[in-house]
DNA sequence: TATAATTAAGATAAAATAGTCTTTTATATT
DNA sequence: AATATAAAAGACTATTTTATCTTAATTATA
């Protein structure tokens, strides 16, 4: 797995964030509901966006969390990063400790590529990229196997 | 992690084993020692290849394991779906069940890309080719960072 | 101010991955 | 045949990831 589950998660929520007014908090209840995912877990991942001051939230009735920022300038890569780290884009695809340009593991040069692609990839995606193009390109952006 | 620590380890091994006269058998002692691998971890990792019909083994004084087919024949991509499975090349990166054409995640075309040319490069990639070049391009083939 | 709603925090559990240890089985050599 | 060597097999442990459950803290609203 490339990302890991909480990341995915991270990411999903984070888009139904964006596509919902700037402002308004949303309830982890509405949003593990509708995505189809653990509210417990849930709850935590988005604690972590809230450390990371990706998102804000409030307690109590109305409460809820909500973008910290615009989505315009959120990119999935800061999810990514928020939830996973940066080893993804740094690591070694073998998992060799010292592998880099001097000493290269076999498929070195070829992974380097890749993930800077990648990378950039998740990096060049804001949250309201994806969120304004949703229904344009038919995003699935749920767990439920509809 | 893209590839877990056990294909990692069975990469490396097998290369260990191209790298060595074909049809001697090398024990697997003198792998884990020289990878700086858990001799036991090993073990089974090489079982599994020897499951798969990757290696075959020989038990009692001067046994050890051995490439089951010439190592030009045998690709990285091989090993990784002996002992990873397929997963890695046919997921969704977002891990969203019927991500696809109809239905695509924000990620899919990318992804779906990027990880062809993954697959792609893996399979391009003989033990052969690789433990050929070893000197050539100073390939790092243990986990010993020396 | 009391109540209900909602996130925060922390304990616990389940599952997957990674790693270790012991015993059994096979085999080459003496 | 006896012995030593080495993989096979299986039980066990540890760690990480994923997930659940309970209680505490906060806050809007009646």
């Amino acid at each position: 797995m490339v990302l890991s589950k909480a990341c995915s998660y991270g990411i999903l929520a984070s888009l139904y964030m964006a596509r919902k007014k700037e402002g308004n908090y949303i309830s982890i209840r509405e949003i593990s509901n509708d995505l189809d995912i653990s509210f417990h877990f849930l709850t935590k991942i988005l604690q972590t966006l809230s450390e990371e001051g990706l998102i804000v939230s409030l307690r109590g009735p109305k409460g809820g969390v909500s973008l910290a920022k615009d989505a315009d300038s959120v990119s999935l890569l800061d999810i990514i990063i928020a939830i996973d780290g940066v080893d993804l884009f740094n690591e070694c695809i073998l998992g060799l400790p010292g592998c880099g340009h001097a000493k290269p593991c076999p498929m070195h040069d070829h992974w380097q590529n890749e993930r800077e692609k990648l990378k950039a990839n998740f990096d060049n995606k804001s949250l309201a990229d994806i969120a304004d193009k949703v229904e344009e390109f038919k995003y699935r952006l749920s767990m439920k196997d509809l």
